[in-house]
DNA sequence: ATGAAAGCGCTAACAG
DNA sequence: CTGTTAGCGCTTTCAT
């Protein structure tokens, strides 16, 4: 139980006062080659390193190295390539990422949001549990650098990092639509999220663009969970007039769609079709290559923790707003309806 | 930009001193009722919540009430499952978790394991880059409590959790070799992890069992990523005589293995079986459903959680090692040998 | 039961 | 260029 040694032993060792060796620190220019040589060799014979609990306690203007990322579901792996686009950015920065995975729950995001809040971190990177999120909005306004993923902020001017999901959820209905699917269910994620709203516009919008009128009780929420696609799906194929199609509101929800349908012995695209939100590396290896409509998550990781290491640098930037494109991936869980 | 409130202002506000709000914060017992309740009302009234950053410099004994998880590769969903284990258990000590994913990369392991140091958590759960890591060593010898999972730590007295590997991977090679598989290749992933030793031992032990001479040319290492496994399958694939069936490292190497055979137009288990080391909860979604060895990854997390909290609390307890079991899961990946 | 005062490890004025 | 001094926000003796 090695107590780590402190600025003052270092500067003791260097026979130099301690404001010297904080300078020798962080950069200072005003230190004479010779000073800092001894510095440097006292902080290396004592292994020194600097506590960055004092620093961040003591320092209110220049960064601490140290951001927060909010993440509503670590279990999906959309978030986690925007967690790896976080990352590297932020490690070719020098700077600690702290990750918490709220698993969708409004409650654990504002314990997670307390403490990211008062380790006074530099700035924070969040997908809000909804739009309207009362604490989230209070912390925004408190002035710490906020930057928004996947989801927005209503009445927030704040950075934020999006995808055009309408477009996408059109594209995906499109081509259900146009290989002659008409009954075809989409099986969404929490309705609090704008995403999910966002996608369900883009599955009306196509309908409406055919000419063709949806089917209200074919739409269902959940909870943007695995189980719920899993569940939802069940539902939808045990009615009496089935779909001939699911559209998917994301990766879990796909995966769980999936599982009911194999469980029940079901081909796919002859029995039910499928086309889902987010894309995934082994979609390629699913039974069949799933058709999907593409997020380009990493991207999004990347570009919010520009915008995050911008604003902490130029607080007073106005807000920018980056909306990303998706891709349709078109492999093997759709093809032409046989009924 | 507002700023937070701080104790000095609340204990003006509640007309008492600095030493009585710290008290009604910590739940001292000897308050005042009625001086509590006048803290408390100011506590409230100021929004006041205390600086976790203040009180971690401060306070040497009591618990910061923050633990640090480092994490070899978020993208690999095991990893995903042990860290729900452990953060399910931290939220319910009130607890905060700080992780890290450091991509099965040491430099960014040693990163990471500096800023959580500095960041003077109470204590770390983590899986070695390698299991003679210095740093690590140098932590675990610096006195922070430290829980290894999935991999220990060599010559050094501290908690784990890990599954019995060896059984894991010799009942998978048993089932090939079962169902008449003879030439059986392994993908290993990175050499120096315990976990990818154990495997291959578990490996060996299978064809000795059985009387059965393995051939060396059929066993490959690689980075313990997807694209290790793509790119090795693709190798030994194309080997003069090629294995029959594969048994593949782990989550990510067997991902890897799927996309060449199904790029390949290869089926499955008749041109190749396959036997993958980790399940994962849409594996039944797979072409075909995956015969997997499962290991219990929540379980896994939440033991580890606990025995840090346990050390925290007594920290001279001797080390415990937990070891759980693996599960073979049979689906349709295998099959007979058809060759 | 409460307050005064010292100090955790560091940074930032201000002198010199 | 370098040292002295005063805190950041909190906890913790030691008095009272």
């Amino acid at each position: 139980m090695t107590v780590p040694a402190n600025l003052k032993q270092v500067a003791r060792a260097a026979g130099v006062s301690p404001a010297t060796v904080s300078r020798v620190l962080n950069a200072a220019p005003n230190v004479a080659r010779e000073t800092r040589l001894r510095v440097e060799r006292a902080i290396e014979g004592l292994q020194y390193q600097p506590s960055r609990v004092a620093r961040r306690l003591r320092t209110q203007d220049r960064p601490g190295q140290m951001i927060g990322l909010l993440v509503p579901d670590i279990q999906n792996p959309f978030y986690v390539e925007v967690v790896r686009g976080v990352e590297d950015r932020a490690y070719a920065h020098g700077c600690g990422v702290m990750m918490c995975n709220f698993a969708q729950t409004e409650e654990k995001e504002h314990f997670f949001l307390d403490i990211l809040r008062h380790e006074r971190v530099d700035g924070l990177i969040l997908a809000p549990a909804r739009p309207d999120d009362r604490k989230v909005m209070e912390v925004v306004r408190s002035g710490i650098p906020v930057v928004c993923v996947d989801r927005g902020l209503k009445d927030a001017d704040v950075d934020m990092v999006v995808v055009d999901n309408m477009e996408g959820a059109r594209a995906a209905v499109e081509h259900l639509i146009g290989l002659g699917h008409r009954r075809i269910a989409h099986v969404a994620g929490l309705p609090q999220i704008p995403s999910t709203s966002e996608r369900l516009d883009g599955y009306y919008a196509a309908f409406e663009a055919a000419g063709l009128t949806p089917d209200a009780a074919l739409v269902r929420h959940g909870n943007s969970k695995h189980e719920s696609g899993r569940d939802l799906t069940a539902e939808l194929l045990d009615l009496p007039e089935p779909p001939t199609a699911l559209f998917t509101g994301n990766n879990l929800i796909t995966l769980g769609a999936l599982e009911t349908i194999h469980r029940r012995g079901l081909r796919i695209p002859q029995d039910v079709a499928l086309v889902g939100f987010d894309d995934m590396y082994w979609a390629i290896s699913l039974n069949p290559p799933l058709t999907a409509v593409s997020q380009p998550g990493y991207e999004i990781g990347r570009r919010a923790a520009d915008l995050l290491f911008q604003r902490v640098a130029e607080p007073d930037r106005p807000p920018a707003k980056v909306v990303l494109k998706t891709t349709l991936i078109v492999r093997q869980s759709c093809g032409a309806n046989s009924r």
